[in-house]
DNA sequence: TTCCAGGGGTAGA
DNA sequence: TCTACCCATGGA
């Protein structure tokens, strides 16, 4: 089953995808020598699907292309919700038109976005990227990634035709693995009980993270939305806000804090107050502004 | 052994 | 609002 998205131009998906960390987490995965972004997908009514997206060049537009594996028939309401979830997933109804506007300013950025990136990936719903993120907090690149696989592997659906493989387990399959699967087997640490609680909330009807994705609320609200969330701070917050496409501000981390020093501490250190205002003039698209200056 | 990596919760000021 | 202290984990 093969299904198309028409993307205006530019858009370059494969740069789109991989700018995001994310395309190395699990269950995402991207092949190189096709310019595949592979994932195993769980469907609403639990249908367990293989995805794989490739993007070729027809006149004015980019040919998203979307092929549906699985052991069984794909219903109508099955491909919609599969179109739906990669045109979430790859940001297809974000409009960049300003920030491009905004880029040719700066030569050193319109050189690396001339093409059409900025669309970061993000996950098709907000409690798997809300996960990821507490998994990227206080920790390495390489255990984020290996918390999220095991996260994955061990309590996540199987995709019937390589049993291998699993789609990222919905809220009430995290719930129900419980505490001690999570010291065991998945050893996000001290992150076991933020993830617990979360899928719990999730599970009861407690709290709606999908809600989020058509929110209208004020940018303030919905930080202090995202920091209810045990788990999620100031850096957690702003980098999903970046995932709802709210860019308006920088996540500070360790990463910004290393990058932004080197290329413009001038040998000093600077504050956080100080590293932030360096993308101040970035209106609502400072995230991006500071994302691929750092690329 | 000690440190710390794409931080955050909590108590106390 | 700010600071000190603690937090599981695993690699260096």
């Amino acid at each position: 089953m093969l299904l198309h998205i028409t993307v205006p131009k530019p858009y370059d998906f494969a740069s789109s995808v991989r700018d995001h960390g994310w395309i190395a987490l699990a269950p995402f995965r991207w092949h190189d020598n096709d310019s595949a972004l592979q994932r195993v997908e769980r469907l609403r009514d639990g249908k367990v699907v293989l995805l794989t997206v490739t993007a070729t060049d027809i006149d004015e537009a980019v040919q998203v292309s979307i092929n549906v594996q699985t052991d069984g028939d794909i219903t109508q309401a099955e491909q919609a919700e599969i179109l739906e979830k990669v045109r979430w997933m790859l940001k297809l109804d974000e409009d960049f038109a300003d920030f491009y506007a905004l880029v040719v300013r700066d030569p050193e950025l319109a050189a690396k976005l001339i093409g059409g990136r900025g669309r970061l990936l993000r996950s098709p719903t907000v409690f798997e990227d809300v996960v990821k993120t507490i998994c990227t907090t206080n920790t390495n690149w390489a255990q984020t990634k290996g918390m999220v696989a095991r996260l994955v592997a061990r309590v996540g659906d199987s995709y019937p035709l390589d049993l291998e493989r699993h789609a990222f387990p919905t809220p009430q399959q995290v719930a129900a693995a419980g505490e001690n699967v999570f010291q065991s087997d998945i050893r996000l640490g001290y992150r076991n009980a933020y993830v617990l609680q979360l899928a719990r909330e999730l599970a009861e009807g407690r709290r709606d993270l999908e809600a989020l994705k058509t929110t209208s609320l004020p940018l303030k609200e919905l930080k202090k939305e995202l920091k209810g969330i045990m788990g999620v701070g100031d850096y957690a917050a702003h980098t999903l806000m970046m995932i709802l496409g709210r860019y308006d501000e920088v996540a500070v981390d360790s990463e910004l804090r290393s990058f932004v020093g080197k290329k413009y501490g001038a040998g000093g250190a600077l504050t956080e107050k100080e590293m932030v205002a360096i993308y101040e003039g970035w209106g609502r698209w400072k995230y991006l502004a500071y994302w691929f200056d750092a690329s």
